[in-house]
DNA sequence: TCCCGCAAGCTCATTTGGTC
DNA sequence: GACCAAATGAGCTTGCGGGA
Protein backbone atom coordinates (compact mmCIF):
# COMPACT_ATOMS: atom_id res chain seq x y z
CA UNK A 1 0.00 0.00 0.00
CA UNK A 2 1.38 3.28 -0.86
CA UNK A 3 2.66 6.19 1.44
CA UNK A 4 4.46 9.30 0.89
CA UNK A 5 7.63 10.43 0.98
CA UNK A 6 6.87 13.34 3.38
CA UNK A 7 4.00 13.47 6.60
CA UNK A 8 3.70 14.61 9.93
CA UNK A 9 5.52 11.97 12.42
CA UNK A 10 2.24 11.26 14.58
CA UNK A 11 1.28 9.24 11.69
CA UNK A 12 2.07 6.54 9.88
CA UNK A 13 -0.56 4.15 8.92
CA UNK A 14 -1.36 3.48 5.16
CA UNK A 15 -2.93 5.53 3.06
CA UNK A 16 -6.54 4.47 1.26
CA UNK A 17 -7.20 3.89 -2.57
CA UNK A 18 -10.42 4.49 -3.97
CA UNK A 19 -12.54 5.89 -6.39
CA UNK A 20 -14.05 9.78 -6.37
CA UNK A 21 -16.83 8.25 -7.67
CA UNK A 22 -17.03 5.43 -5.01
CA UNK A 23 -17.10 8.22 -1.92
CA UNK A 24 -18.71 11.53 -3.66
CA UNK A 25 -21.75 12.16 -5.32
CA UNK A 26 -20.74 14.06 -8.65
CA UNK A 27 -23.26 16.89 -9.98
CA UNK A 28 -23.19 19.64 -12.83
CA UNK A 29 -25.12 22.64 -13.51
CA UNK A 30 -26.54 24.58 -16.16
CA UNK A 31 -26.88 27.79 -17.47
CA UNK A 32 -30.19 29.63 -17.37
CA UNK A 33 -31.41 30.46 -21.17
CA UNK A 34 -29.26 33.67 -21.70
CA UNK A 35 -32.12 34.99 -23.66
CA UNK A 36 -34.60 35.31 -20.63
CA UNK A 37 -33.86 38.68 -18.46
CA UNK A 38 -35.45 37.11 -15.28
CA UNK A 39 -32.87 34.74 -15.07
CA UNK A 40 -29.71 37.14 -14.54
CA UNK A 41 -31.75 40.04 -13.28
CA UNK A 42 -32.29 41.12 -9.85
CA UNK A 43 -30.00 38.08 -9.33
CA UNK A 44 -28.20 37.57 -5.93
CA UNK A 45 -27.23 33.41 -6.78
CA UNK A 46 -23.03 33.40 -6.76
CA UNK A 47 -23.26 31.11 -9.79
CA UNK A 48 -19.85 29.59 -10.84
CA UNK A 49 -17.83 29.44 -14.13
CA UNK A 50 -14.85 27.98 -15.46
CA UNK A 51 -13.29 31.65 -15.24
CA UNK A 52 -14.26 31.60 -11.57
CA UNK A 53 -12.28 29.01 -10.75
CA UNK A 54 -8.49 29.70 -9.52
CA UNK A 55 -7.74 26.10 -8.34
CA UNK A 56 -7.94 27.61 -4.50
CA UNK A 57 -11.07 29.18 -2.43
CA UNK A 58 -14.31 30.81 -4.90
CA UNK A 59 -15.43 33.93 -2.93
CA UNK A 60 -16.57 35.66 -5.27
CA UNK A 61 -18.10 34.83 -8.85
CA UNK A 62 -17.99 36.78 -12.23
CA UNK A 63 -22.09 36.24 -12.70
CA UNK A 64 -24.94 35.58 -10.59
CA UNK A 65 -28.64 34.19 -11.33
CA UNK A 66 -32.07 35.02 -10.11
CA UNK A 67 -34.43 33.14 -7.59
CA UNK A 68 -36.46 32.63 -11.02
CA UNK A 69 -33.85 31.15 -12.80
CA UNK A 70 -33.42 28.61 -9.72
CA UNK A 71 -37.46 27.60 -9.62
CA UNK A 72 -37.96 27.19 -13.27
CA UNK A 73 -34.39 25.68 -14.89
CA UNK A 74 -32.32 22.70 -13.94
CA UNK A 75 -29.64 25.08 -11.69
CA UNK A 76 -29.06 24.34 -8.26
CA UNK A 77 -27.76 25.44 -5.39
CA UNK A 78 -24.44 23.54 -4.00
CA UNK A 79 -23.31 23.74 -0.52
CA UNK A 80 -20.36 25.17 1.37
CA UNK A 81 -17.41 23.08 0.76
CA UNK A 82 -18.21 21.75 -2.63
CA UNK A 83 -15.18 21.13 -5.16
CA UNK A 84 -15.16 21.84 -8.73
CA UNK A 85 -13.62 20.24 -11.32
CA UNK A 86 -13.46 21.82 -15.07
CA UNK A 87 -14.71 19.51 -17.79
CA UNK A 88 -14.43 21.60 -20.55
CA UNK A 89 -13.27 25.14 -21.95
CA UNK A 90 -10.46 24.62 -23.46
CA UNK A 91 -6.68 22.75 -23.18
CA UNK A 92 -5.61 25.23 -20.36
CA UNK A 93 -8.95 25.29 -18.08
CA UNK A 94 -9.54 21.12 -17.47
CA UNK A 95 -8.95 20.01 -14.62
CA UNK A 96 -9.10 23.87 -12.84
CA UNK A 97 -10.51 23.65 -9.98
CA UNK A 98 -12.46 25.64 -6.75
CA UNK A 99 -13.49 25.00 -3.38
CA UNK A 100 -17.25 27.23 -2.30
CA UNK A 101 -16.74 28.97 0.50
CA UNK A 102 -20.57 29.91 0.52
CA UNK A 103 -23.30 27.81 -1.41
CA UNK A 104 -23.59 28.80 -4.52
CA UNK A 105 -24.74 27.38 -8.57
CA UNK A 106 -22.69 26.16 -11.61
CA UNK A 107 -23.12 25.98 -15.00
CA UNK A 108 -22.64 22.87 -17.25
CA UNK A 109 -18.68 22.96 -17.87
CA UNK A 110 -18.29 22.02 -14.74
CA UNK A 111 -18.33 18.96 -12.05
CA UNK A 112 -19.29 19.88 -8.87
CA UNK A 113 -18.38 17.24 -6.14
CA UNK A 114 -21.01 17.57 -2.88
CA UNK A 115 -18.90 17.60 0.64
CA UNK A 116 -18.90 14.43 2.40
CA UNK A 117 -18.32 13.05 6.23
CA UNK A 118 -14.94 11.05 5.08
CA UNK A 119 -12.84 13.84 2.89
CA UNK A 120 -11.72 17.35 3.81
CA UNK A 121 -12.60 19.37 0.98
CA UNK A 122 -9.65 20.90 1.75
CA UNK A 123 -7.64 18.13 1.32
CA UNK A 124 -9.57 16.99 -1.92
CA UNK A 125 -9.42 20.45 -3.22
CA UNK A 126 -5.25 20.12 -2.93
CA UNK A 127 -4.94 16.56 -4.08
CA UNK A 128 -6.59 17.62 -7.42
CA UNK A 129 -4.41 20.52 -7.83
CA UNK A 130 -1.88 18.29 -7.35
CA UNK A 131 -3.38 15.82 -9.96
CA UNK A 132 -4.17 18.83 -12.50
CA UNK A 133 -1.40 17.05 -15.15
CA UNK A 134 -2.99 13.43 -15.24
CA UNK A 135 -6.52 15.41 -16.17
CA UNK A 136 -4.64 16.82 -19.24
CA UNK A 137 -2.84 13.79 -19.85
CA UNK A 138 -5.99 12.14 -19.41
CA UNK A 139 -7.85 14.17 -21.54
CA UNK A 140 -5.20 14.58 -24.16
CA UNK A 141 -4.72 10.85 -24.75
CA UNK A 142 -8.26 9.86 -24.44
CA UNK A 143 -10.23 11.71 -27.27
CA UNK A 144 -9.94 14.04 -29.40
CA UNK A 145 -11.20 16.80 -28.22
CA UNK A 146 -9.76 18.05 -24.91
CA UNK A 147 -12.90 17.57 -22.66
CA UNK A 148 -13.45 15.34 -19.57
CA UNK A 149 -16.73 13.84 -18.74
CA UNK A 150 -18.42 13.42 -15.34
CA UNK A 151 -17.32 9.86 -15.62
CA UNK A 152 -14.11 10.14 -15.64
CA UNK A 153 -14.23 12.48 -13.04
CA UNK A 154 -16.12 9.46 -11.01
CA UNK A 155 -13.47 7.11 -12.37
CA UNK A 156 -10.77 9.25 -11.35
CA UNK A 157 -8.19 7.69 -8.74
CA UNK A 158 -7.96 9.02 -4.93
CA UNK A 159 -5.78 8.42 -2.39
CA UNK A 160 -5.99 9.61 1.41
CA UNK A 161 -5.25 8.87 4.69
CA UNK A 162 -7.07 8.74 7.99
CA UNK A 163 -9.24 12.54 8.52
CA UNK A 164 -6.87 13.29 10.92
CA UNK A 165 -4.04 12.78 8.75
CA UNK A 166 -6.23 14.90 5.90
CA UNK A 167 -6.83 17.68 8.45
CA UNK A 168 -3.63 18.30 9.46
CA UNK A 169 -2.59 18.22 6.18
CA UNK A 170 -5.27 20.61 4.84
CA UNK A 171 -4.75 22.94 7.53
CA UNK A 172 -1.01 23.01 6.56
CA UNK A 173 -1.54 23.67 2.69
CA UNK A 174 -3.92 26.41 4.16
CA UNK A 175 -1.48 28.01 5.89
CA UNK A 176 0.74 28.37 2.88
CA UNK A 177 -1.94 29.55 0.30
CA UNK A 178 -2.23 31.80 3.08
CA UNK A 179 0.96 33.25 2.88
CA UNK A 180 0.88 33.12 -1.21
CA UNK A 181 -2.39 35.44 -0.92
CA UNK A 182 -0.56 37.62 1.59
CA UNK A 183 2.68 38.11 -0.77
CA UNK A 184 -0.06 38.86 -3.87
CA UNK A 185 -2.17 41.53 -1.91
CA UNK A 186 1.35 43.15 -1.50
CA UNK A 187 1.92 42.98 -5.27
CA UNK A 188 -1.59 43.85 -5.79
CA UNK A 189 -0.77 47.01 -3.42
CA UNK A 190 2.52 48.13 -4.67
CA UNK A 191 1.25 48.21 -8.03
CA UNK A 192 -1.64 50.43 -6.84
CA UNK A 193 1.06 52.74 -4.71
CA UNK A 194 2.75 52.96 -8.00
CA UNK A 195 -0.12 53.76 -10.19
CA UNK A 196 -1.14 56.42 -7.55
CA UNK A 197 2.38 57.69 -7.85
CA UNK A 198 2.38 58.14 -11.67
CA UNK A 199 -0.73 60.27 -11.64
CA UNK A 200 1.09 62.74 -8.73
CA UNK A 201 3.95 62.93 -10.51
CA UNK A 202 2.76 63.90 -13.89
CA UNK A 203 -0.55 65.50 -12.86
CA UNK A 204 3.03 67.82 -11.11
CA UNK A 205 0.93 67.54 -7.47
CA UNK A 206 4.19 66.07 -6.55
CA UNK A 207 7.77 67.75 -7.75
CA UNK A 208 11.28 66.81 -7.01
CA UNK A 209 13.99 69.28 -5.36
CA UNK A 210 17.31 69.13 -7.41
CA UNK A 211 20.20 68.14 -5.59
CA UNK A 212 21.05 72.00 -4.20
CA UNK A 213 16.95 71.82 -3.04
CA UNK A 214 16.59 74.60 -5.51
CA UNK A 215 13.13 73.99 -7.40
CA UNK A 216 13.48 72.74 -11.23
CA UNK A 217 11.95 74.73 -14.12
CA UNK A 218 8.85 74.58 -15.45
CA UNK A 219 7.93 71.53 -17.40
CA UNK A 220 7.37 72.14 -21.35
CA UNK A 221 4.56 70.82 -23.79
CA UNK A 222 6.07 68.75 -26.88
CA UNK A 223 5.05 67.03 -29.75
CA UNK A 224 6.25 62.73 -28.92
CA UNK A 225 8.07 63.19 -32.94
CA UNK A 226 9.99 66.77 -31.22
CA UNK A 227 11.50 64.52 -28.68
CA UNK A 228 11.70 61.06 -29.69
CA UNK A 229 12.93 59.52 -33.42
CA UNK A 230 8.95 57.00 -34.30
CA UNK A 231 10.29 53.84 -35.88
CA UNK A 232 14.29 55.18 -36.94
CA UNK A 233 15.58 53.58 -40.42
CA UNK A 234 16.73 49.95 -39.44
CA UNK A 235 20.11 48.68 -40.51
CA UNK A 236 20.16 45.72 -42.28
CA UNK A 237 18.79 42.81 -40.62
CA UNK A 238 20.98 40.11 -39.17
CA UNK A 239 20.68 36.35 -40.07
CA UNK A 240 19.40 35.57 -37.04
CA UNK A 241 18.07 37.00 -34.44
CA UNK A 242 15.11 37.10 -31.07
CA UNK A 243 12.14 38.54 -31.99
CA UNK A 244 9.95 40.49 -30.51
CA UNK A 245 5.69 40.39 -31.07
CA UNK A 246 3.16 41.31 -28.94
CA UNK A 247 2.72 38.03 -27.14
CA UNK A 248 5.95 38.23 -26.38
CA UNK A 249 5.30 41.18 -23.77
CA UNK A 250 3.43 41.11 -20.62
CA UNK A 251 3.34 44.06 -18.47
CA UNK A 252 6.43 45.45 -19.22
CA UNK A 253 8.08 42.22 -18.75
CA UNK A 254 9.51 40.02 -21.70
CA UNK A 255 8.17 36.73 -21.03
CA UNK A 256 9.13 35.09 -24.69
CA UNK A 257 12.52 34.90 -26.74
CA UNK A 258 12.10 33.09 -30.26
CA UNK A 259 14.97 33.02 -31.97
CA UNK A 260 14.57 33.39 -35.42
CA UNK A 261 16.08 33.28 -38.70
CA UNK A 262 16.47 35.79 -41.31
CA UNK A 263 14.92 34.18 -44.34
CA UNK A 264 12.16 32.58 -41.55
CA UNK A 265 11.38 35.44 -40.11
CA UNK A 266 7.18 36.86 -40.33
CA UNK A 267 7.22 40.08 -42.83
CA UNK A 268 6.07 42.11 -39.42
CA UNK A 269 9.80 41.84 -38.10
CA UNK A 270 11.37 44.73 -38.86
CA UNK A 271 12.67 47.10 -36.14
CA UNK A 272 16.44 46.42 -35.50
CA UNK A 273 16.32 47.43 -31.29
CA UNK A 274 18.88 49.78 -29.98
CA UNK A 275 19.33 49.67 -26.13
CA UNK A 276 17.05 52.13 -24.31
CA UNK A 277 14.31 51.91 -27.27
CA UNK A 278 10.89 52.10 -26.06
CA UNK A 279 8.45 49.73 -27.50
CA UNK A 280 4.81 50.88 -27.79
CA UNK A 281 1.61 48.87 -28.74
CA UNK A 282 -0.37 50.17 -31.45
CA UNK A 283 -2.28 47.70 -31.68
CA UNK A 284 -5.08 47.70 -28.62
CA UNK A 285 -3.08 49.95 -26.86
CA UNK A 286 -4.94 49.95 -23.98
CA UNK A 287 -3.45 46.53 -22.95
CA UNK A 288 -0.27 48.54 -22.31
CA UNK A 289 2.50 45.33 -23.41
CA UNK A 290 4.80 48.13 -23.78
CA UNK A 291 8.55 47.36 -23.21
CA UNK A 292 11.33 48.95 -21.79
CA UNK A 293 14.71 47.69 -24.46
CA UNK A 294 17.82 47.72 -22.53
CA UNK A 295 19.33 44.49 -23.41
CA UNK A 296 22.19 43.35 -25.46
CA UNK A 297 22.07 41.24 -28.73
CA UNK A 298 20.75 41.69 -31.95
CA UNK A 299 17.07 41.54 -31.11
CA UNK A 300 14.33 42.70 -33.50
CA UNK A 301 10.18 44.04 -32.69
CA UNK A 302 7.43 43.77 -34.67
CA UNK A 303 5.64 46.45 -36.87
CA UNK A 304 3.03 46.10 -34.17
CA UNK A 305 5.00 48.14 -31.74
CA UNK A 306 6.34 51.85 -32.61
CA UNK A 307 9.69 51.88 -31.92
CA UNK A 308 10.88 55.29 -29.82
CA UNK A 309 14.49 56.00 -29.51
CA UNK A 310 15.24 59.60 -27.68
CA UNK A 311 17.96 61.41 -26.56
CA UNK A 312 16.30 62.61 -23.56
CA UNK A 313 16.19 59.85 -20.55
CA UNK A 314 14.32 57.50 -22.16
CA UNK A 315 12.92 55.72 -18.79
CA UNK A 316 11.16 58.97 -18.24
CA UNK A 317 9.65 58.36 -22.16
CA UNK A 318 8.34 54.93 -20.72
CA UNK A 319 6.68 55.67 -17.82
CA UNK A 320 5.63 59.04 -19.52
CA UNK A 321 3.62 56.27 -22.05
CA UNK A 322 1.65 54.76 -19.51
CA UNK A 323 0.14 58.13 -18.04
CA UNK A 324 -3.75 58.10 -18.31
CA UNK A 325 -3.55 61.42 -20.29
CA UNK A 326 -1.29 60.40 -22.92
CA UNK A 327 -3.26 56.97 -23.00
CA UNK A 328 -6.50 58.61 -23.41
CA UNK A 329 -5.26 60.34 -26.50
CA UNK A 330 -4.08 57.37 -28.10
CA UNK A 331 -7.00 56.04 -27.67
CA UNK A 332 -9.15 59.16 -28.87
CA UNK A 333 -7.02 58.51 -32.38
CA UNK A 334 -7.42 54.79 -32.97
CA UNK A 335 -9.72 53.68 -35.42
CA UNK A 336 -11.35 50.12 -35.45
CA UNK A 337 -13.78 48.53 -32.67
CA UNK A 338 -12.85 45.41 -32.31
CA UNK A 339 -9.47 46.04 -33.20
CA UNK A 340 -8.41 49.40 -32.09
CA UNK A 341 -4.98 50.59 -33.25
CA UNK A 342 -3.11 53.84 -34.05
CA UNK A 343 -0.76 54.68 -36.68
CA UNK A 344 3.04 55.96 -35.92
CA UNK A 345 2.34 59.46 -37.41
CA UNK A 346 -1.00 59.58 -35.18
CA UNK A 347 1.24 58.69 -32.14
CA UNK A 348 4.43 60.95 -32.71
CA UNK A 349 1.71 64.16 -32.79
CA UNK A 350 0.87 63.53 -29.28
CA UNK A 351 1.97 65.97 -27.07
CA UNK A 352 3.20 65.46 -23.59
CA UNK A 353 4.78 67.32 -21.03
CA UNK A 354 8.64 67.03 -20.36
CA UNK A 355 10.65 68.47 -17.48
CA UNK A 356 14.38 69.07 -17.31
CA UNK A 357 16.74 66.01 -17.99
CA UNK A 358 17.61 66.04 -14.36
CA UNK A 359 14.09 65.82 -13.43
CA UNK A 360 13.35 63.33 -15.78
CA UNK A 361 15.88 61.07 -14.39
CA UNK A 362 14.91 61.40 -11.10
CA UNK A 363 11.43 60.83 -11.78
CA UNK A 364 12.09 57.35 -13.78
CA UNK A 365 14.70 56.39 -10.88
CA UNK A 366 11.73 56.62 -8.53
CA UNK A 367 9.46 54.70 -10.82
CA UNK A 368 12.05 51.89 -11.36
CA UNK A 369 12.68 51.67 -8.07
CA UNK A 370 9.01 50.51 -7.03
CA UNK A 371 9.18 48.44 -10.62
CA UNK A 372 11.88 46.78 -8.39
CA UNK A 373 10.44 46.23 -5.41
CA UNK A 374 7.20 44.78 -7.11
CA UNK A 375 9.01 42.50 -9.25
CA UNK A 376 10.56 40.88 -6.01
CA UNK A 377 7.54 40.56 -4.63
CA UNK A 378 6.48 38.55 -8.00
CA UNK A 379 9.65 36.55 -7.54
CA UNK A 380 8.79 35.54 -4.06
CA UNK A 381 5.11 34.60 -5.12
CA UNK A 382 6.80 32.41 -7.88
CA UNK A 383 9.68 30.62 -5.34
CA UNK A 384 6.30 30.60 -3.01
CA UNK A 385 4.22 28.36 -5.64
CA UNK A 386 6.89 26.43 -6.71
CA UNK A 387 8.01 25.86 -3.71
CA UNK A 388 4.27 24.43 -2.63
CA UNK A 389 4.50 22.54 -5.84
CA UNK A 390 7.72 20.43 -4.19
CA UNK A 391 5.80 19.64 -1.04
CA UNK A 392 2.90 18.04 -2.78
CA UNK A 393 4.97 15.84 -4.64
CA UNK A 394 6.09 14.76 -1.51
CA UNK A 395 3.30 14.98 0.33
CA UNK A 396 1.21 13.27 -1.92
CA UNK A 397 0.58 9.77 -3.03
C1' DT B 1 10.35 49.46 -50.20
C1' DC B 2 7.76 50.20 -46.34
C1' DC B 3 3.74 50.47 -43.71
C1' DC B 4 -1.22 50.27 -42.71
C1' DG B 5 -5.24 47.93 -41.94
C1' DC B 6 -8.41 44.26 -43.27
C1' DA B 7 -9.52 39.72 -42.72
C1' DA B 8 -8.23 34.83 -42.29
C1' DG B 9 -7.38 31.57 -39.10
C1' DC B 10 -6.61 29.98 -34.61
C1' DT B 11 -7.75 29.27 -29.56
C1' DC B 12 -10.70 29.36 -25.85
C1' DA B 13 -15.16 29.83 -23.39
C1' DT B 14 -20.02 29.53 -23.56
C1' DT B 15 -24.42 28.15 -25.39
C1' DT B 16 -27.53 25.21 -27.71
C1' DG B 17 -29.60 21.13 -29.01
C1' DG B 18 -29.77 16.05 -29.32
C1' DT B 19 -30.03 11.76 -26.75
C1' DC B 20 -30.92 8.92 -22.91
C1' DG C 1 -33.64 16.59 -15.99
C1' DA C 2 -28.92 15.18 -16.78
C1' DC C 3 -25.34 14.64 -19.72
C1' DC C 4 -22.52 15.33 -23.67
C1' DA C 5 -20.68 17.30 -27.75
C1' DA C 6 -21.23 20.26 -31.67
C1' DA C 7 -21.94 24.92 -32.80
C1' DT C 8 -21.23 29.52 -31.97
C1' DG C 9 -19.12 33.65 -30.58
C1' DA C 10 -15.42 36.44 -28.69
C1' DG C 11 -10.75 37.55 -28.52
C1' DC C 12 -6.36 37.66 -30.50
C1' DT C 13 -2.26 37.34 -33.83
C1' DT C 14 -0.36 37.41 -38.18
C1' DG C 15 -0.31 37.21 -43.30
C1' DC C 16 -0.93 39.72 -47.19
C1' DG C 17 -2.58 43.13 -50.54
C1' DG C 18 -2.75 47.79 -51.71
C1' DG C 19 -1.37 52.41 -51.35
C1' DA C 20 2.04 55.99 -50.33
Amino acid sequence: MAVPKLRFKEFDGDWSQSRIGEIFQVTSGSTPLRSDNRFFENADIAWVKTTDLNNGLIEKTEEKISQIALKETSVKILPKGTVFVAMYGGFNQIGRTGLLVDEAACNQALSAIYPNEKIESYFLLTFLNHKVDDWKNFAASSRKDPNITKSDVLAFPLTYPVKEEQTKIASFLSTVDEKISQLTQKHALLSQYKQGMMQKLFSQQVRFKADDKSEFEEWEEKELKDIAEINPKSKKLPESFIYIDLESVEKGQLLLQKNIELQDAPSRAQRLLAKGDVLFQMVRPYQQNNYYFNLSGEYVASTGYAQIRTKLDSKFIYYALHEKTFLDEVMNRCTGTSYPAINSSDLSSIEILIPCLEEQTKIANFLSAIDQKIEVVAQQIEQAKQWKKGLLQQMFV
